[in-house]
DNA sequence: GGAAGGCCTGTTAGCGATACCATGAGCTGG
DNA sequence: CCAGCTCATGGTATCGCTAACAGGCCTTCC
């Protein structure tokens, strides 16, 4: 920096400010200092920023498994929005979702001194672990609970589990299965609650509901014993990758879908129109969720108090595994 | 540090030993100080750290759309090695990929004073950017073409296309007709260059190659095109999202699979054994890929001039796509 | 018994930037 | 014509840490 102070024939805080608040510095002399960042090739040390200001420009996101779609797409959405506002993403995977494992990830990130934190494990442990966060960092969280101390941005699970099920029920199905995810994730339970709320509501018989993995095996395995109930005959499961085994159960077991058997899933992974058949599916916009969750924290790092809960309404894509389409 | 210093009656200088070479402190003396830093809760400033050592303990991975089951799954890989590490690691995902965004994609992690950058943009403009790369950054490929001036980590694409079409010609096919991704993706053109390579040993017709662009969308839409060839009856899939959509087509048009045409796919996502058929693919070990391309890197960045490339071998996975299974 | 050497700890300086206050030039208005 | 203001710029201290060297004490060995 000396170096650029010396070549544009100005003092080290000029440049500083050419940089930080161009406003400040006459027309003229700003060119000149621009002329000798560029001919220096000049990058100013962020570290060294960091230390006098406090701000990095970085935030992290603590998150479990980003190989799953719905993660990989939030971070994803995430990064974008960071990108258009000059921040960078860091990330901190867990091995395991846990109160523990998630402080120690926000530990993590904060020892690099990010401006926020951003937790995507929609997962009961997830909310103690924000119950406990060291005062003072700016956090959001993705898909949470009820009850958080931080902004939430998330899909609005119930709405879309609930569209699922009145869109079976208004096919003359006299009830609804449903293959559900893991107990503890939020998004799981948040499916079950609102297919059980339309279930009640229209009065109708409320199955118990069977627990997948999210994988496609599990969703095979469960399949199977759904597939030998001449009852079934409509199922709503908790996402696509699940979805997929159900199908493939059915088929082996000779029950068509969907003359035999209608359903549904959840995600709109984009080979859901692919499936045999293509699948009614409740998309999410991840992507737009990880959006909003930026906003949120940004929102918290400069100290607006905007809302704390941004819901993205999800969409029911009616495809021919709830009825023939041409 | 200073309050951490006096709490255990010692100087500045100790505490840091304590934190970065304990063995030079008296183990007594050691005890003191960590009691001191529990009490206090204290936690080194890394921006300090990293202005004065230059090593920041961050490294930077550029990538392109990480929503891809192969690129998810590597950052995966590297990030569990990282954190094993004791490293992070900050994204910087591409808009595009073109040299402009990755050289821009570079810059922003190197602003953040990152230690090292694994590039995971297994597309040619990478090879552009990589050989401009700013001097003195340690930096490693993954995926990546010929020539680079960098290390490599890759899964040996040429191997796992001549494996699947070693197997199709296996089962007696005249030869193989084959579906790749989009031209200038190095993973794309390597499974060309081994499937035809093998078909050409074995002095079999080499039909020109049918261009997908990795989608579900873009299989089925070329799979129709094959599917009214009675002359295909084998084909080679460059991934396992296009084979989704091309067993659709073929099924539509009432090409039964194996039976009439042998499928193979790219990549083995979880959930390529519930397809309809199973699908025979090639399993592709990103994980390992994402781990070794970190240890070329920690090598690197250490100085240590180890292998420049780390072939992982994909592996064949034969299920009913190819062959009645029991 | 005293010089040499090893171990542990402390002192000083500086990494590269910005916050804060000071300064001087130029303008305005009574 | 000068007080009083604004605007552009500069000087200095400081953020929290560690590299490099310095020094005190205790051992070791002739």
């Amino acid at each position: 920096m000396e170096d650029v102070a010396e070549l544009a024939g100005v003092s080290a805080m000029t440049v500083s400010r050419v940089l930080n608040a161009p406003e400040k510095v006459r027309p003229e002399t700003r060119a000149r200092v621009l002329a000798a960042v560029r001919e220096l090739d000049y990058r100013p040390n962020s570290a060294a920023r960091v230390l006098v200001t406090g701000r990095s420009g970085v935030l992290g996101v603590v998150c479990f498994d980003t190989t799953l779609y719905g993660p990989a797409s939030t971070l994803f959405g995430i990064e974008q929005a960071a990108r258009d506002s000059d921040y960078l993403v860091s990330i901190a995977s867990l091995p395991a979702l846990n109160r523990t494992w998630i402080t120690r990830g926000i530990d993590r990130l904060r020892s690099q001194s990010v401006d926020g934190v951003i937790v995507v494990a929609p997962h009961e442990s997830a909310a103690e672990g924000l119950r406990h966060l060291p005062p003072g960092l700016p956090a959001v969280d993705v898909g949470g609970g009820t009850d958080l101390p931080v902004p939430v941005a998330a899909v609005d699970q119930y709405a879309g589990a609930a569209r699922a099920t009145r869109h079976l029920l208004s096919l003359g199905h006299r009830t609804v299965w449903h293959l559900s995810g893991p107990p503890n994730w939020i998004d799981a339970s948040g499916r079950v609650a609102g297919w059980r709320s339309v279930l009640e509501a229209e009065g109708r018989e409320v199955p118990e509901p069977l627990v997948g993995d999210w994988t496609a095996h599990s969703g095979y395995e469960i399949g199977k014993r759904l597939a030998r109930e001449p009852d079934v005959t409509a199922i709503f499961v908790a996402n696509d990758h699940m979805a997929m085994g159900v199908l493939r159960a059915l088929r082996e077991a000779g029950r068509r879908v969907p003359e035999d058997v209608s359903v549904v899933g959840f995600d709109d992974v984009p080979e859901a129109a692919y499936f045999w058949p293509p699948l009614t599916t409740v998309r999410q916009n991840f992507g737009e969720v990880g959006r909003q969750a930026f906003q949120l924290l940004l929102d918290r790092i400069f100290g607006v108090d905007g809302e704390a809960r941004r819901m993205v309404e999800p969409e029911l894509v009616v495809r021919e595994s709830t009825g023939v389409s041409p």
